[in-house]
DNA sequence: TCCTATAGTGGGTCTCGACCCACTAATTCT
DNA sequence: AGAATTAGTGGGTCGAGACCCACTATAGGA
């Protein structure tokens, strides 16, 4: 065969494009792998960003409470933080009230890093959402915001 | 310890929150998981459907121009071909013009199977998206969608 | 003091999706 | 005819993520 060429008709179902649902968990997933490609290039999770956000949103915290705020395994937890230590980017440090419980702390270089992060996130979502103008991208977080907040969220996250 | 009941506050990270690639991945994963889990009820997984929506909407195909629509690798889609022939949702015929290829078509059975997940995907749509209403379902329908066309796909996808 | 519950940790397992290789059958080019 | 190419298939691997269990140390109540 010769001219079968114009293949690049890579046109995904109208049946499919027509569900937000689909369009959700694509996309989603696109920004999700990119994000995590990019993380991966320093060593690093999504987890780690997100127990780095955490501490730096809320100040220090037992694991106890990162494990109930961000939905993640204790166990897995635990593994995050220790490599967070190592790097230096958190501290910590057995509570004295209650010395079961480890307090954990973002460093300087920690929020650094999450600086870092962050600006490369959005170099990411800049990426994603290339096709949308500034206005259009306000509409969409704040959807997006309003969604999140409202959906009962189930089982653990990312 | 006594009183540390106020535990509920799942409250992200803001530095997180802020993020439309995060929201993004987030709330894909969501919908994401939800559908694949409805679908599994039913032993099927999101690539069977997304193969019923192709041929539905596109009519025969051999399987090799499944693959590049979907951008599946060749070998699972011999595999998900499969099971829906088996199910007697689809029918493979050998293609007389080129008898290497299969030509894969949708039978009656399997427009009425699709039928059913559009309905079941909507409804975990009305799910996800009950914060909003339908105005504003519209508008986010329409932002994905520019997003998901405008976006330099990379790789295969869901 | 004994008993139960909680915080953290280490070391796994299980499942899924993406990917890859080897092989057959059919086709096309030379 | 012979060589090179393409479609489809079967049988895998690999890595990531979520999850689970056993164990230690500490705490609090009876």
């Amino acid at each position: 065969m010769a001219s079968e060429d114009p293949i690049d008709a890579p046109a995904l179902p109208p049946t499919l494009l027509d569900l937000s649902t689909y369009l959700l968990s694509r996309i989603g997933k696109t920004a999700r792998g990119r994000l995590a490609e990019r993380l991966a290039e320093r060593g690093l999770r999504l987890w780690d960003m997100a127990v780095l956000a955490a501490l730096a949103d809320f100040g220090p915290q037992a694991q106890r409470d990162l494990v109930r705020r961000l939905g993640l395994d204790p166990s897995d937890l635990a593994k995050v933080a220790d490599q967070l230590a190592a790097a230096g980017h958190v501290e910590r440090a057995r509570d004295q009230a209650d010395r079961r419980r480890v307090s954990v702390s973002i460093t300087a270089a920690g929020r650094e890093l999450l600086a870092e992060l962050d600006a490369l996130a959005r170099a990411v979502q800049d990426e994603v959402l290339a096709p949308l103008d500034a206005g259009e991208r306000q509409v969409l977080q704040s959807l997006l915001l309003r969604v999140h907040q409202g959906a009962g969220e189930r089982r653990s996250g990312l």
